[in-house]
DNA sequence: ATAGGGTTAG
């Protein structure tokens, strides 16, 4: 077999078996060391993510050129292993040699896997400095980096600087990045841009997940509908499962629990993030039992849960106090899927104990674990329950471990604080209430709001600032002293000339 | 050869 006919099957090569006969057919006719070929060996296992095999091959080279490197770097990031990849990247600045454009996005990467935003600042540098800044893939991932390093006004800055080198990417990046830095409005209006500019090329449908949660998580349900809209006009119902995901998800959110079932029913592709999505959203909605249902029903189809998938069930049957589903899951968890539970399963647990009023139990479960494994997550639901039952003991305990673990979390204290309020032991709320005087902590008034047409209205707890707070103090005041059934939901109010109401 | 999307939890 040829050197070139071997290259090219190679770069055909999808299995770790037919990669390893090439690789000693290459040896067997004796034609390695050739720094060509090799690439293509490494680059047939990195694609399978033999990284151990890659590696061995990469340090007996005798001749190595930017394409080897650029995928040792490359694919070690891919695999999350950055330490292994800044290794290589030190080795390869060792040489003398300069990265090229195939060698700095994956740098960027790196540094935000590691978390050390000056390593990617280091870059960005380098890819100034170097020139490739007109270069559309590079300046993405200096993008990237930045929306997801929390710098966004540095984002903002490459953004507007490269105005003529943008593509569907670098408006994805910035709708999402925009999304994961909690600035909602600001993808939605991202989003509206881009349609703007992009009306001549084919609409980029990664870019729908995105903007979809960005509008669940504001909780704007019309917003939702309006980008439901969108798909079905341009994709029908070929939307795949990410898009189908996030649409179950934001309905949920946003308290339309019909519309999530109405996607989950009719979208066409259903993967194990979809059966999850909708079991967590019955959770969200207090249906434990239709949870437990979907969850059965999944594993019918052939599904195995995952870790997500259990910690949304658990939670569940928490919010639904179904206790005895919830032990049961949480056992068989372990002994019929192998699983070993996460910190997020325990704390479910906790959780679940502590609603149903089982502090005793709940804490024996923290106590026989390690300490140095129960989280921050497991005592504060701890607290909680205490907090539902009004038990100062455990309470005491919990809070003591979270006041070690998170000192300067409010909420602990504040729940603290209430236990001893609710049995009317003020001794315990004004040393509580020193102690965060002590350390100078200030509890963030909690917030609601609502969006009336397109405006966003807040409310803080006590806060007696909005124009109609009168009138709205009034309508709360007889709903709170009404027994609802469910015909009531129609009611309506006729208001009178003086501000006052009545029900109609 | 390189860059981008979805699910838990308080």
């Amino acid at each position: 077999m040829s050197r070139k006919l071997l290259s090219s099957l190679l770069r055909s090569c999808t299995t770790h078996s037919t990669t390893s006969q090439c690789h000693a057919q290459t040896i067997l006719q004796s034609l390695l060391p050739n720094v060509i070929l090799q690439t293509d060996i490494l680059l047939a296992y990195t694609k399978l993510g033999l990284m151990s095999h890659a590696r061995k091959l990469f340090d007996k080279m005798p001749q190595r050129n930017m394409h080897s490197w650029n995928i040792m770097i490359a694919s070690y990031t891919h695999s999350s292993m950055y330490f292994d990849a800044v290794t290589v990247f030190q080795a390869f600045k060792q040489c003398g040699s300069l990265p090229d454009h195939y060698t700095l996005p994956p740098l960027f990467k790196i540094s935000i896997g590691i978390g050390q935003p000056c390593f990617g600042r280091m870059c960005h540098g380098l890819v100034v400095k170097l020139g490739y800044e007109e270069i559309v893939v590079v300046t993405n991932s200096v993008l990237e980096f930045y929306m997801k390093c929390g710098t966004v006004s540095q984002a903002l800055s490459v953004f507007s600087n490269h105005n003529a080198h943008r593509d569907s990417v670098t408006w994805n990046l910035m709708i999402s990045g925009f999304g994961k830095a909690g600035l909602y409005s600001d993808a939605v209006h991202c989003f509206r841009e881009m349609l703007k500019h992009q009306s001549g090329y084919e609409l980029d449908y990664m870019t729908l997940p995105s903007i979809l949660s960005a509008c669940g998580k504001e909780g704007d349900m019309l917003k939702v509908k309006e980008v439901h809209g969108f798909i079905v006009r341009n994709f029908g119902f070929h939307a795949d499962a990410p898009i189908g995901n996030a649409l179950i998800d934001n309905y949920g959110k946003c308290g339309s629990l019909k519309d999530s079932e109405n996607v989950f029913k009719t979208v066409g592709c259903v993967n194990l993030v979809t059966w999850t999505t909708m079991i967590s959203c019955y959770g969200m909605h207090g249906k434990g039992e239709e949870s437990v249902f979907l969850f059965e029903k999944m594993m019918d189809e052939g599904f195995r849960p995952n870790a997500v998938t259990l910690t949304a069930i658990l939670a569940s049957c928490s919010h639904s106090g179904l206790l005895d589903q919830g032990k049961k899951i949480f056992s068989s968890m372990i002994s019929d899927y192998g699983f070993e539970p996460t910190a997020e399963h325990y704390a479910c647990m906790v959780d679940l104990l502590g609603r149903c009023g089982y502090l005793e139990e709940a804490l024996r479960l923290l106590k026989r674990m390690k300490s140095s494994s129960v989280t921050g997550s497991m005592w504060g639901a701890l607290l909680a329950g205490c907090v539902m039952h009004k038990n100062v003991e455990i309470g005491e305990v919990a809070a003591h471990q979270l006041f070690q673990l998170e000192p300067n979390n409010t909420s602990n204290y504040v729940a603290l604080c209430g236990i001893y309020r609710s049995l009317g032991m003020a001794r315990g709320v004004s040393t509580v209430r020193a102690k965060m005087r002590g350390l100078s902590l200030v509890k963030t008034p909690g917030c609601s709001w609502i969006n009336i047409a397109g405006r966003a209205h807040k409310f803080y707890q006590g806060d007696l600032s909005h124009p109609l707070s009168h009138m709205i103090f009034q309508i709360l005041y007889v709903i709170s002293n009404t027994q609802l059934s469910t015909n009531d939901l129609g009611v309506g109010y006729l208001l009178h000339d003086d501000d006052t109401f009545v029900m109609a």
